[in-house]
DNA sequence: TATGAATGAGGCTTCATTCAT
DNA sequence: AATGAATGAAGCCTCATTCAT
């Protein structure tokens, strides 16, 4: 929000400063828009980093794309997503609600390959779906911000490592368990 | 660094505008100076936020609490030190390292008890202190961005649970592992 | 430079604060515009003092139309090029640059004079008519500093007899001599 | 003036802030101070660079030991007095007289060097001693003024040249005249 | 005498937005 | 639809000076 301002968006649109305030009405409507479009690109699939997981190395893919990310702007840079969320404040209703929404449908997809796996008796009953979902965002987005306070990705890749060692547990596959995973 | 300005401040603090930089000579020497002084708090064990652990129930006490005192501010703020920290740039090397700082300590501490812990036996020789420290940290910050942008506290809950939930199956006593925990 | 500042510019244009930035970026460049401005005017010769020297009188004229215009400001401005050149530090590079430049077109345009005076036997074969031109500018500069200083045209005015004085002793013409010039 | 600040003078002086303005009552009176004390060094003979001429080559040492000096600086400064004259305003009186006794003095000796010469017969009884300081002073000040602009001493040491060759024509020793100074 | 905290006007600049064309 | 000039509040900071101790 706050890191870019509107005169930078229009030197690159290469169009006049009315044609900003024209389509977008304001600074905040333009990042609303922006992140609207994100939601249809998660949604549809066509986003840079896929978050259509269906299978345990989608996960382990979707994990570490992140961080790959990250590392190719040096560490200097976390998600775009959870950088906004963290600058959102009581004045930024519509953004947080953009956000909330991106990370719903961002678990909604997660949940969904959980529940799968569930059905299909790779993952153990008592495994919460929505739960897990929630801590495979919430690792990452942690995991981010801290590679990027450290500017080293070290840290943020053992946490995914753990991250992974969790959820495994709950798989009732041969291929999962704590002793199948070396913690480094 | 950028939700507050200096001429904020300094309305607040009822004194003219010279004073702000007479103590602290610029906006990010501010910011540095109160680093400076959590950094020391947290050290000696005297911040707002105990990160000294002893024990497991202290460990979850430590998580807990980071929520609770969201849950405070009605979820609109996240850990201080994580929202600086995604507001951090290449301009803001003094701060950066301030927060590389910080974490480093609470890693630390963190990583200290899991080396005791290890040493009298309660916790696999196979697990390695510093990086189940970094996932700690990384979790913690994570649940608390999702809180803020979810504007609700339950999958910050559930996370630090399942977070807890993964640590304690490093536990060798009887009080840990998955059967001991329900999942919400 | 430093003895006007934009807000004071700003106040007289009678605009809002963001037009100054809009059109000039900065004060520095402001600065600047102005210079190139008078840059052009001195090389297109529609600047207020004439440049353009094409005979002795006209060159007694370059030189007693700086010290009449500073007696108009009753003795308290000096030439404003050389005034923005003492205040120029280390830190003006463009603006010295600026100066620099509109300098050498003046010295180019009174060398040009001196050149064709040799050229038409007028003047001494021996004279260097860029050495010349530099002394003709020196002197012109340092009449009215001390003129300022003094706030009186008296000692400006003896000079720059002195140096037309000197300068006519390259001439070959009869016209030229010391005994032809009375020393106050 | 305006180049430096009370607070940078304050922190050389290794005392509190309260000294400076006991002491000085104002920023305008330390300069007058400062330029007072110079006014005596000069007067007595003590100043760093001398103003005592009393031989056609201390004159000429007098000129050039204008521009090596400013040459130490790498041509980035001028006269320190002609430098503060030339940001005088009407509301520096003090100062204005000050830079206008300073200089007086400065005349008054080279004023003398001429008398002394005239009464012994080495220079023209026609010459004014006091026109002839004038053009001494205005002349180095211009130099110095356009060596800064330039950042190049050339023009500087070309223009004392030509100052030198004209008051040189003055002189009834055999050792003066143009035929006897080559220009360059 | 001496110290350094306090004051507040002012300096330069950026920002988000509106307006006239 | 399109342009870019206009607006003025706000941001960060420096300055010369005064004040309490």
């Amino acid at each position: 929000m706050r890191a870019t301002s509107p005169d930078q968006v229009i030197e690159l649109s290469k169009t006049g400063k009315g044609q900003f305030y024209y389509y977008f009405g304001s600074k905040e409507l333009l990042v609303h828009a922006v992140l609207q479009a994100h939601l249809e690109a998660i949604r549809s699939g066509t986003s840079v980093l896929s978050y259509d997981v269906e299978s345990w190395s989608d996960l382990e893919r979707w994990f570490t794309a992140h961080v790959d990310l990250q590392r190719r702007f040096q560490m200097t840079r976390g998600c775009p997503f959870g950088t906004i969320g963290n600058e959102v404040t009581e004045n930024d209703e519509l953004i947080r609600q953009d956000l909330h929404l991106i990370f719903e449908v961002v678990k909604h997809k997660l949940a969904t390959f959980f529940l799968k796996e569930k059905a299909s008796g790779a993952l153990l009953p008592t495994a919460n779906e929505e739960v897990l979902a929630d801590f495979c965002i919430a690792t990452i987005q942690g995991a981010m911000l801290m590679g990027r306070i450290k500017r080293q990705s070290q840290s943020a890749e053992t946490t995914i490592e753990q991250a992974l060692d969790h959820l495994s547990r709950f798989r009732c596959t041969p291929s999962g368990g704590s002793e199948a995973r070396a913690i480094s």
